[in-house]
DNA sequence: GAGGTATAG
DNA sequence: TTTTCTATACCTC
């Protein structure tokens, strides 16, 4: 696990690099919600209120940080330079600031190479297929920061651990990690040196292990978990189970706030026969050791406790895992779209309609960029998905303008929290909570034509308001301490080449076949009956190029190219949008092809690519 | 699909 | 026991 340090200071230091020698804090609304390190040396932290931080630090800078986009493009640019060293794309973001990566493969594939007679001058290969691509490093040692700490037994083994070395030579484990922390090493070089930002590492052998060890050094450092297992006939814990051990209950990712207090409630009232009721609301430390060995205490037990609305079935087992320091979750595969989008605000008092209004104009607006921000490509071949080296790629002649939509949301829903209705006789407050209403993705504001302002006022008064009055009813009365905004359910348009092989056109058929599916039923239920009858024969002739003007030779090369050369991309955007546009008329879905990425009707797609398909096989 | 809960940074 | 502005997974109906 990889972790920036102190994000969005970082971001802003880069901006502005004067700012690296100063106390600097990020504000949102009346908080810091994160401070750089010179900052928290003066005693701000994290989610704490401007006063405060300002009594405390009276010439801390603070910048304002609101809008997210600074930090969510550099997010996105420094993960994508992470992915770039992956090669099984198991590179999962969490939060803005932390990635997990697992670099099984790449270790695999290194351990390999490795010349265990000559461990101190290895070089680690970073490309398959170019050899040189790569550093050199020291495999007899660790880099970095070890826990325990290499102090503990470098007295008796200078060179490696007591558990490293056995009879048979190296243990592999021990040296798969000592791998891995060279490599991490060389990341946060990398990252620093070429993208300006410095970050922390935890090397482990899951997610649950390699995120709480990289909390052990920070800032700029990393740290690797030596599992170091004792003979199993000792009755002595693994240094996994004394680490693990030793944090408090509520510290574990997984277990939050609600599972936390269960647990306490729990192991805390059967110590404790007096008061349970105190207990219960006890916000103690609680060691995850005196859970783990608290009586009884198992993962049928652990369901008993845990299990019941709002958590996931096979709580229990989970997080019995979790306190034992197992973890089979696998570390989430780069995804090209988001599931969801989302934008929201919060207020002191919004009560009326006029400033709700306001606020979802807003923040629609804001929606709708970030929707073509993250949903839609430059509609052009050189976009980084096409697996073709560039040389063997059409050089295209035209300027590309345009841009198509990767994933279209199904579900549009508006969220708000109310404020805590104020019971007349005590301070009742029922629990902090959002309610939302969705509906359909009006597809309106698929469209790429028109002006955003025009699809910002449409989505707000067609869809948002009418959403806003089931959320409230009531003509006042209401109080929003929240409003947002957001768009859900992507369906993905099948134009993906990149699964690293030649491009199998059966394969690319069967994925379109199942997106056809689903906007199959999307048509039925959203489509109004058609006037007429519409053969099958009137929609190929209408969207088919005719087959014979196509050489083999040129399909080959450059599917989607020369595809389009036939069907020029303004024209079949024109028309795809203008389907959009005539609302009562003649609606219809939009579609991408995936052979060669033409835009039109959904209900033209499988025709049109049987036509690539026989092309291919002729 | 619709609405909610829990967790995370 | 929540501040901010998100994002995800998974539950019940």
């Amino acid at each position: 696990m990889q972790d920036y340090d102190a994000f969005y200071a970082s971001v802003i230091e880069n901006e502005n690099p004067s700012l690296k020698s100063l106390p600097l804090a990020v504000q949102q609304k009346h908080i810091i919600v994160t401070c750089n390190y010179e900052a928290r040396r003066r005693g701000l932290h994290k989610l704490q209120p401007i006063r405060e931080a300002k009594r405390k630090c009276p010439d801390v800078v603070v910048v304002l940080g609101e809008d997210l986009t600074r930090f969510r493009n550099a997010s996105k640019d420094l993960y994508g330079f992470l992915r770039a060293f992956s090669w099984s794309d198991k590179v999962e973001r969490l939060g803005f600031d932390e990635v997990f990566m697992d670099m099984t493969t790449i270790i695999d594939y290194n351990m390999e190479l490795l010349n265990c007679k000559d461990l101190n001058h290895s070089f680690f290969h970073l490309k398959k297929n170019d050899p040189t691509v790569g550093f050199s490093y020291d495999a007899a040692v660790m880099c970095g920061n070890e826990y325990p700490a290499s102090s503990t037994y470098l007295l008796s083994s200078p060179l490696s651990t007591p558990a490293s070395v056995g009879l048979e030579g190296p243990d592999p484990l021990m040296l798969r990690l000592r791998l891995a922390s060279h490599l991490g090493q060389y990341l946060r070089h990398q990252l620093e040196e070429q993208k300006g930002y410095t970050s922390t590492v935890g090397i482990s052998i899951n997610k649950l292990l390699s995120k709480l060890i990289g909390n052990v050094h920070k800032p700029k450092a990393q740290t690797t978990l030596i599992p170091l297992y004792v003979s199993p006939s000792s009755n002595k814990d693994s240094n996994v189970t004394q680490f693990v051990d030793s944090h408090d209950i509520g510290k574990i990712p997984g277990i939050g706030y609600k599972l936390a207090q269960k647990i306490r409630a729990h192991v805390l009232g059967r110590l404790d026969i007096f008061d349970a009721g105190f207990v219960a609301e006890s916000t103690e430390p609680l060691l995850v050791r005196d859970v783990r060995l608290s009586p009884g205490m198992s993962p049928h037990t652990l369901e008993d406790l845990l299990g019941g609305p709002g958590f996931p079935r096979g709580i229990g087992q989970k997080v019995w895992g979790l306190i034992n320091g197992v973890d089979e979750t696998e570390v989430g595969r780069a995804r090209k779209v988001p599931r969801q989008i989302s934008i929201e605000d919060s207020y002191i008092r919004l009560d009326n309609i006029v400033d709700v209004k306001k606020e979802l104009l807003m923040l629609a607006d804001s929606l709708i960029r970030r929707m073509h921000l993250d949903l839609t490509e430059a509609d052009d071949d050189d976009d980084g998905r096409c697996p073709e080296p560039k040389e063997k790629r059409f050089q295209a002649d035209r300027v590309s303008v345009s841009r198509r939509w990767l994933a279209h949301p199904r579900t549009l829903r508006l969220t708000t929290r109310p404020r805590p209705p104020v019971n007349p006789d005590g301070i009742r407050t029922r629990t902090f909570n959002r309610i939302s209403r969705s509906i359909p993705m009006p597809r309106l504001v698929f469209t790429l034509k028109k002006k955003r302002e025009v699809l910002v006022d449409a989505l707000v008064s067609e869809s948002l308001i009418p959403l806003f009055r089931k959320l409230h009813p009531e003509k006042s009365g209401w109080n929003l301490s929240l409003v947002n905004v957001a768009v859900a359910n992507m369906v993905e348009t099948a134009t993906d080449y990149g699964d690293g092989g030649g491009r199998d056109i059966g394969k690319m058929f069967k994925r379109q076949e199942n997106v056809l599916k689903d906007f199959k039923t999307e048509e039925k239920d959203i489509m109004p009956p058609r006037k007429g009858p519409i053969t099958t024969r009137d929609q190929i002739d209408m969207w088919c190029p005719p087959t014979p003007e196509i050489p083999q030779k040129h399909i080959e090369i450059g599917l989607r190219h020369g595809s389009e050369e036939e069907l020029p991309h303004t024209q079949a955007s024109l028309s795809a949008d203008d389907a959009w546009e005539s609302e009562g008329e003649e609606p219809c879905l939009s579609d991408t092809c995936a052979v060669c990425g033409a835009v039109m009707p959904s209900f033209a797609i499988a025709a049109h690519e049987r036509f690539h398909l026989s092309l291919n096989k002729g």
